[in-house]
DNA sequence: CACCTTAGTTAGGAGCCTTGCCGAAACCGA
DNA sequence: TCGGTTTCGGCAAGGCTCCTAACTAAGGTG
């Protein structure tokens, strides 16, 4: 079935569509730079923004363009486009900010966290750095007229439940930050839709942005494979250009894969790192100081550094059957180690598919860049939505 | 950036649209008919159906409607829409069928094969196959003016790269159908572009929409997996209703997944058969009457029976962790066994992240019936898209 | 044969986009 | 300081699409 009905106010709102992608791109424009960007007329321009004002969603900045000719007046997005809310928790900390349609970052405030606190600590910790946001975005310009929070987009260090966004604790994984519903704990902050993810997917997210972006080495490919090897492992599965989730939102929670142990038998991935004893004290979590430690001891073809390259690369061998990966991204923090690459890039040459194996490039908090990056996508796609049916605004 | 620039063209394109794809779904409708199943106004409905006429895509067949009040004239698609090509290529023969927008087949032929036909066999066999449609095709309704092959689709029984359509042999797989160019074979016959993808992918898409269309047991989810055990090894991962091919089309080429062998130790897939005897003699095809003939004779938990659920059920859990699909479907000659069906059932149920395993309900020929669906989803497509830029078609 | 019902057409109106033209306003060089 | 040039934004006319409402046409029904 197509699309919509044709009528005039399709053609209405697809005016007012290109007009408000245009400023979000561009910060500000006279309406004359919107008619060259777009293509359309300057008299459908000028009535378009016209009706955008009045619905209030772009204001007349009072900055006049300067060169030769008459000055034009600049238009901008208004402050009643609203904002889109960026959580990030780890074990570590709560971290918040407040980003508009342009992407800049309104306000941010950051909560840390002791290692092992429960999800009571953590929920806390997120109250109060929403209100640290809050004064924040307050303060720094005065009226904040209409200011409000659209969407919000979490990323979380534990597993994410697709349908309902709460986290989950699967059978001998690690539960980093806890039995946490995000959507709950920011009902009454956001107005719209919550979207949570686990931090992997969103590094995955900003690895590839990186990647479009021309990075060196990063996953500028619609389909490749993020393997992030930290205290938990991870795995995120881009195909055709979009993070994958699977039904329950469980894709590429790798711990329970099998694969060849350090004798040779089929065991699974989180068996692994129990056989080497490089487990937490009475916890499934990975003890990456001891980790780092052996492998930056070990010479090449050291038993523990093979043993993980191996378990590893039959979790690469997986992913190739399964996903086909244009590249590989490692990342994490063992992961990203330069002796662990190395040797795994050995074990991959020697595979019967061999995929480039590559370390990831966005190194500080790349969950927060790529649920940034979803959340000022989201908030743009809902702001043009408000135009395209204004009867659901 | 929005999809289209706003001009009264694109809203008569869009009517066009809907009068189309009313008559895509309905075969015959009076022009009252389609203003009411579309909800646009009957003068509307009456200038785009017009227009149709005039490009030819739309005929008045004469037929006029009955029941109460002022009998209707009926519309239909019109035979210059063209059709679409639909070729499955398997070890056994080659088929070929040709189908209109509405899905009905207008021509159909089988070309069989000998076993170990090579390259050059095969694609004579498709010709010939090509020329029997194109012959049925010509005899069955006298004129066929403007008869089309605007499409084809086709259907590979070995892994297809996805960018250049041709089969690719991977090492130590079996190679059934051979080296072949489908596009180049198909070049002369069919105007536009030519699909090609492998019979698992096909035969997945053909069970999902069997589920959809409310078959017990079956794939209605938008996330599953279909693991297709016959002579080779396949599987197909659909995520988000689609099925996706990774960056090669090698996705679910399963063959060297590491999976627990029958001694236990980290195995790859295709070398669990070699050590139970079980691949079809020089050859890494798998032997299946043997398969067979041995499971039949398996008592619940025979060695053979349990290596294989086993081995089988590392894949499982592969596809688990990377792609969380709500139900994995097995298909192919001996995935459909009941008795192993079972054995892989009883593993599946101790898994840390157990899954519905399901045995496929197309049983006939399903990746031709998968890839008949894509090439009618197309056809439509290709038929919409020369309204809606008429300088393109 | 009158009446009812439904199909399709015609007429009028509203809205949107475009082209072409105009005045307004800024910069530039003399 | 003052025209000339250049560009911005507005206005008017024209063309097109869709819609509603009314009308004609053509079937069946009693």
């Amino acid at each position: 079935m197509p699309s919509a009905k044709p009528s005039l106010e399709l053609l209405r709102a697809l005016t007012e569509e290109h007009v408000l992608r245009a400023l979000m791109d561009h910060r500000r424009l006279t309406r004359a730079e919107i008619a060259g960007l777009t293509g359309i007329s300057k008299p459908t321009i000028s009535q378009g923004v016209r009706r955008l004002v009045d619905m209030g969603l772009v204001v007349d900045t009072g900055e006049r363009s300067s060169g030769r000719g008459r000055a034009g007046s600049y238009h901008a997005l208004s402050r009643a486009c609203g904002t889109a809310l960026v959580v990030s928790i780890t074990p570590a900390a709560v971290t918040c900010e407040c980003v508009d349609a342009f992407g800049d970052v309104v306000a941010s405030s950051a909560v840390p966290l002791e290692r092992g606190a429960g999800a009571y600590a953590v929920s806390r910790a997120l109250r109060a750095a929403l209100e640290q946001v809050d004064a924040a975005g307050t303060t720094s310009s005065s009226p904040r007229v209409g200011r409000g929070v659209r969407i919000a987009v979490v990323s979380a260090a534990d597993p994410v439940d697709r349908a309902t966004g709460r986290l989950v604790h699967l059978p001998d994984a690690p539960f980093l930050v806890g039995d946490l519903d995000p959507r709950w704990l920011l009902g009454d902050v956001v107005e719209g839709p919550v979207l949570v993810d686990n931090d992997v997917n969103w590094a995955a997210r900003a690895e590839q942005a990186a990647g479009e972006a021309g990075a060196v080495g990063a996953a500028g490919s619609a389909d490749f494979v993020y393997l992030y090897l930290d205290e938990g492992l991870g795995c995120a599965v881009v195909s055709d250009g979009e993070v994958r989730r699977g039904h329950s939102g469980l894709a590429g929670e790798i711990a329970h894969l099998v694969t060849e142990g350090p004798d040779g038998r089929a065991t699974r991935l989180t068996e692994v790192f129990a056989q080497l004893g490089l487990r937490r004290e009475g916890s499934t979590a990975i003890d990456v100081r001891r980790l780092r430690v052996r492998v930056a001891e070990a010479p090449t073809g050291d038993p523990t550094l093979e043993a993980l390259a191996a378990a590893v690369s039959g979790v690469l061998e997986a992913a190739i059957a399964l996903a086909d990966p244009a590249v590989v991204v490692v990342g994490g923090e063992w992961g990203r180690d330069e002796d662990f690459v190395a040797a795994l890039r050995r074990r991959s040459a020697g595979l019967t598919r061999p995929v480039p194996v590559a370390a990831a490039v966005v190194g500080d908090q790349p969950q927060l860049t790529g649920a940034r990056a979803a959340a000022i996508d989201r908030l743009r796609d809902v702001i043009v939505g408000a135009v395209r049916s204004p009867g659901t605004q």
